[in-house]
DNA sequence: GCCGTTTTCGGCCCGACTGTTTTCAGTCG
């Protein structure tokens, strides 16, 4: 798609405006890029229908960004980015990304030391030459050399499952302290987003001195980067750092909303007060003069919400995504939550190199208040993971029927499904022999080999497998693995169609994958295509991973009835059927 | 550069902190 291309090229026009002291075109070309991403429909397709007029219907796009972009389609390149290209040549993105630097001392940086790349920058602090500038000093040039460093150890970003246990560790620690009135996560972690930078907790409290000696002192705490009244930030051991925030608890729920994000969610719901006449902030929501701002919310965010004429909105919603709208029009879904699931169909068992017997894992699942499991063990063209063959398969499935058995006898109402987890080859047929799969309850196919496929080739290896009325779950559908891995080369549209039209249900993989991720899910959901949430457990523990299936389902404002695993087990069955 | 049943001109979210100043610019979230 074009639109990408085009969106990538005005996101870094927005930068060379900024370095370039431009006010206000900076947030013109970003709102045009956001736009031009969450298009449907190409770009130049639009064009050719209709020409610079079409394009002037797209939001954000003005009669120059509408030549900018004919410009591009005609000509692949827009005559101002070459022009800032020559006139700024700098490697803005990995500039930018050094904390503390933002577009002037870039500018700065660039014009008195020549600095256009990391490589630059890290050589001109190293010999002392940033603190004699004007405007930096001795402690600026220290926390560029920092921020580089920080940057080639961790690239940023860490997987949510890897943050999230050890900052609610933190929370529930900080919780025994009697000074805590409210406590909660914030920022990107309470939405739930697949990567975090760094965790936020937000409290409520008069007394912020022993809360950040306390805090400083925990275990797992590395290094203490400030300590404040109202701010403290540590490193963890881990490997990322965390931000306690301590705010009055009558402005509790508007500093949660803002530490919440997202940015542009708060840009929002912003505006949304100045329309009314009122003003939000950390600190509440306010109405009257600015001599004589009278506070009318602050201490819970339903309250603040509603002060703006909004109906609460879920933390994993705010994107500024269409949430706003959604709210404003009283559409937003009824998400879903991890109590809905009622079981769970991804699992392994130590019948193909799985840790915990079938009895283990069915018992880890009854603990966890499901109806059912289902068994989904690896198939044998995956030697590595001792894949089960046909004979295998069909031993396998007594074993269960004999669980079934056990609990029908003992009253006891949970059932043991059983699946497997086929591996989809290179012509799109799976390891296991028809007649053996159409015994089974239901069946998972997933791509293991040749990631590398060309997109046509690996369609249709797909299309293939969705087709075969034996397989009703596609695992893992795009293949990628968070911070890792890529997605494969498909084409996300073909596969909700064939998805659509074949009943195939898509899987959300709870596991370090987070596949399919939100924005697909989202697009699914507006499809019509059901879903599934699964672990893919190869320990009882991992059955534990639901939630963030869930979370990324919540993301993609998936409701309850768009998961069939929030089916009974008779519902599920009929569904698989 | 975009946008508009208050506007075709004058807005574009808001506040804290840092490090550098001596009243504030830049950066961050």
């Amino acid at each position: 798609m074009r639109n990408q291309e085009i969106a990538k090229i005005f996101y870094e026009i927005a930068n060379f405006l900024r370095i370039d002291g431009v006010d206000f075109k900076p947030y013109a070309y970003e709102k045009a890029a956001i736009s031009l991403e969450a298009l449907k429909e190409d770009v130049g397709d639009i064009y050719k229908k209709g020409g610079t007029k079409a394009l002037l219907e797209i939001s954000g796009i003005g009669k120059n960004l509408a030549e900018a972009i004919e410009e591009y389609l005609k000509n692949k390149k827009i005559k101002t980015f070459e022009e800032y290209k020559k006139k700024l040549p700098l490697k803005i993105d990995e500039l930018l990304s050094v904390e503390s630097l933002g577009p002037r001392k870039i500018k700065i940086l660039y014009q008195k030391l020549g600095v256009k790349s990391l490589r630059d920058l890290e050589k001109v602090a190293k010999k002392h030459k940033v603190a004699p500038l004007f405007g930096f000093g001795e402690k600026t040039e220290k926390n560029i050399l920092e921020g580089i460093k920080f940057l080639k150890t961790s690239q940023g970003r860490m997987s949510i499952g890897k943050i999230l246990p050890i900052a609610r560790d933190v929370v529930e620690k900080l919780k025994t302290l009697k000074e805590i009135k409210q406590i909660s996560l914030a920022g990107s972690l309470r939405r739930k987003k697949e990567t975090i930078g760094d965790a936020d907790i937000l409290v409520a409290s008069d007394n912020s001195e022993k809360i950040m000696d306390y805090f400083i002192s925990l275990p797992g705490v590395k290094k203490v980067w400030a300590k404040g009244d109202t701010k403290t930030s540590v490193r963890m051991e881990a490997g990322f750092d965390i931000d306690l925030r301590v705010v009055k608890e009558k402005s509790f729920g508007s500093a949660l909303q803002y530490f919440t994000g997202s940015k542009d969610h708060n840009i929002a719901t912003r505006k949304i007060a100045i329309d009314k006449d009122l003003k939000l902030s950390e600190y509440g929501v306010f109405r009257g003069e600015s001599a004589s701002w009278r506070m009318i919310a602050g201490k819970t965010e339903e309250e603040v919400y509603k002060a703006i004429g909004l109906p609460y909105i879920e933390p994993e919603l705010r994107e500024n995504e269409g949430e706003i709208e959604a709210a404003l029009n009283n559409k937003l879904p009824k998400i879903i939550e991890l109590k809905d699931i009622k079981g769970d169909l991804h699992c392994h068992s130590n019948w193909d190199g799985g840790k915990n017997s079938i009895e283990e894992m069915v018992k880890s699942a009854m603990d966890l208040g499901y109806e059912y499991i289902g068994i989904s063990d690896h198939t044998k063209f995956l030697r590595i993971e001792n894949g089960l063959d046909e004979n295998k398969l069909l031993k396998q499935h007594e074993a269960i029927k004999k669980i079934n058995e056990k609990f029908e006898k003992q009253k006891i109402k949970f059932r043991v499904l059983h699946g497997c987890e086929t591996n989809i080859l290179n012509d799109g047929s799976v390891d296991i022999k028809d007649e053996v799969l159409a015994q089974l309850d239901y069946v998972i196919a997933g791509v293991h080999s040749s990631l590398k496929m060309k997109k046509k080739q690996m369609m249709a290896r797909i299309e293939k497998a969705m087709r075969n009325p034996n397989i009703d779950i596609l695992a893992h559908p795009t293949g990628r693995i968070v911070g890792q891995r890529d997605e494969y080369q498909i084409d996300f549209d073909k596969i909700l169609q064939l998805a659509k039209e074949t009943g195939t249900i898509l899987e959300i993989n709870s596991s370090s994958r987070l596949d399919l991720r939100d924005i697909y899910i989202r697009r699914a959901k507006n499809e019509r295509v059901k879903m599934i949430i699964n672990t893919d457990a190869h320990k009882k523990e991992q059955l534990d991973l639901m939630e963030y299936g869930v979370s990324m389902a919540r993301r993609g404002w998936a409701e309850k009835s768009d998961i069939i695993n929030t089916n009974s087990v008779e519902g599920l069955l009929k569904y698989l059927k």
